[in-house]
RNA sequence: GGUCUCGUGGCCGAGUGGUUAGGCAGCGGUCUGCAAAACCGUGUACAGCGGUUCGAAUCCGCUCGAGACCUCCA
């Protein structure tokens, strides 16, 4: 078998180093991913998909190649804060105060809003998804294993790490490249109405003023963890002090992942992960969709094809093969030109995997290639997760099952049987696409179209055009297509 | 202002020293009663200017343009 960890060698591009490095995991077979989920106080929208579906492509290849992932992506729901210099409000009480709910009654509601969207993508639940407010004990024990290490203060109830001390003996900026002397002239001057000793420092345990309803007892009073406690303290402890792959948007590079790394080797003696991989924004007119821009098109819009911005609807596996169709490391543009191409392109390919499954075999003849198809597959996977040039590749199959369809080639036994693996393979496992919906009535529909089709036949055979035509368009208007092939009529749903 | 990334044909999007990316759209052909689908063929693409090189979209420099991060964001 070709697809096994000895036999590929997978590259990826560790932001850490900033170069491509090939993947060698810690304890093969296993690895250890977490990603960052989303902060669950309202829908999610396109930019959510694309981390979704790049970790989603990366551990769904990882367990096609062999590897036994625990794949970990957190919900985030407290301590993420709606301003911050780590002064403002928490984004989950904040929400709650608005609609008068309790916080848990907004994490429970936008959390299964996300599932939701998620499943619709065909997206893989991870192994363990924990929640930030489930691990406060965690994260209480890693703020104090970073106290007593001299890495943080405490100042009236809430605790800080200390930036600069920690740079004097490890190097904040690994990660995000970040100058410490360009961050400390850069960083906001909060004129002295903050606690911390320097701009730069951030909160990893807040205290809860009285009405803040988001509260736990601490050695420290009542408060709530900082953000970036949440992954230092969830990933420790489901994969351990050093794990393989961090993901997660780019945007989360700095600061929440250079401080997930500067607490993390204070607490547990050692930095805590391998590979750095990061998703690339989904921008909109050139610029990047966040909630906070106001121009987040949530994936229920999407679906409905309810926005201004939207011609129609596009289904959830348009959006998956539209962002499969871009490398994850760059900006994918939306338009509805492109997610219609998109969508075409998918359908093609789709089809060809039906039309696969009714190819014949012929005994004798020379191969047609497939073996360079799989190799090209498979070498554009390992080159850090190249889906585009992958996908590329499943196209040159689509031409090669469509010509064996039409009579143009032969293939052998042996090559169909490798194609159909193939197709499976990537089309299916890989790029986790979905067949369209035939629906639970599909087969009353086909027993009353080949009624239809027998009907028109014979209007056709009288050369009573004018009704074969009829019947045609009203069944396009219908939704359902007929094409006249060789052997006989076919119909599709539109 | 600082740090960084990017600018590829009508649209999207790979490639990163010499060799076809691919999809969608367009054009021509085959097939078809006509279509659709499919197949075959078809595109003086690499922001501009200069440099390195036998050779640059690919390396270097400058110019212009766009974006990201530096504050919450996937």
């Amino acid at each position: 078998m070709t697809h096994t960890i000895a036999a590929q060698k997978l590259f990826l591009y560790n932001t850490l180093s900033r170069k491509k490095e090939l993947f060698e995991p810690l304890n093969p077979p296993h690895v250890g991913m977490y990603v960052c989920g989303p902060t669950v106080y309202g829908d999610a929208h396109l930019g959510h998909a694309r981390p979704a579906i790049t970790f989603d492509l990366v551990y769904r290849y990882l367990t096609h190649l062999g590897y036994k992932v625990r794949y970990v992506r957190n919900i985030t729901d407290v301590g993420h804060l709606e301003n911050d210099a780590d002064e403002g409000e928490d984004k989950i009480a904040r929400k709650a105060r608005l609609e008068s709910l309790e916080p848990m009654e907004i994490v429970h509601y936008y959390t299964e809003r996300y599932h939701h969207n998620v499943a619709q993508l065909n997206v893989l639940s991870p192994s363990i998804e924990p929640h930030a407010s489930g691990h406060i004990i965690e994260q209480i024990a890693m703020v104090d294993k970073i106290l007593k290490a001299g890495f943080a203060y405490e100042v009236n109830g809430s605790v800080y790490f200390d930036v600069e001390k920690y740079h004097r003996q490890h190097h904040y900026g690994i990660l995000s490249g970040r100058k410490i002397e360009d961050l400390i002239s850069n960083t906001r001057d909060l004129a002295g109405q903050s606690e911390k000793r320097s701009g730069l420092d951030f909160a990893i345990w807040k205290k809860a003023e009285p009405a803040h309803i988001m509260r736990w007892p601490s050695p420290w009073g009542d408060g709530f963890p900082g953000w970036h406690m949440e992954c230092s303290a969830m990933g420790c402890k489901y994969l351990g002090t050093e794990f393989d792959i961090h993901g997660g948007g780019m945007d989360l590079l700095f600061p929440h992942h250079e401080s997930e790394i500067a607490q993390s080797t204070v607490a547990n003696g050692k930095a805590p992960v391998r590979y750095w991989m990061h998703n690339n924004m989904i921008t909109l007119n050139g610029q990047k969709m966040g909630k906070s821009l106001g121009n987040a098109m949530s994936l229920d819009d999407f679906f409905a094809g309810n926005h201004p911005l939207l011609e129609r609807a596009y289904g959830p596996m348009t959006i998956r093969f539209f962002i499969l169709q871009a490398q994850y490391r760059s900006t994918l543009d939306f338009s509805n030109e492109a997610l219609q191409a998109a969508e075409k392109g998918m359908k093609k390919l789709l089809v060809a995997t039906e039309t696969l499954k009714k190819l014949q075999p012929t005994p004798n003849v020379p191969d047609l290639g497939v073996s360079n198809i799989e190799t090209a597959c498979y070498e554009a996977m390992n080159d850090d997760f190249n889906s585009p040039v992958a996908i590329a590749s499943l196209f040159e199959a689509v031409r090669v099952i469509n010509s064996v369809n039409d009579g143009h080639a032969q293939i052998n036994a042996a090559e169909l049987s490798q194609l159909t693996a193939l197709m499976q393979a990537f089309v299916f496992d890989i790029m986790g696409l979905l067949p369209e919906e035939a629906g639970s009535d599909h087969n009353l529909i086909d027993g009353l179209m080949q009624t239809i089709i027998l009907l028109r036949q014979d209007a056709r055979a009288r050369k009573d055009y004018a009704t074969s035509d009829l019947i045609r368009d009203r069944l396009k208007e219908a939704g359902i297509e007929l094409k006249d092939g060789k052997e006989g009529t076919s119909w599709s749903q539109l």
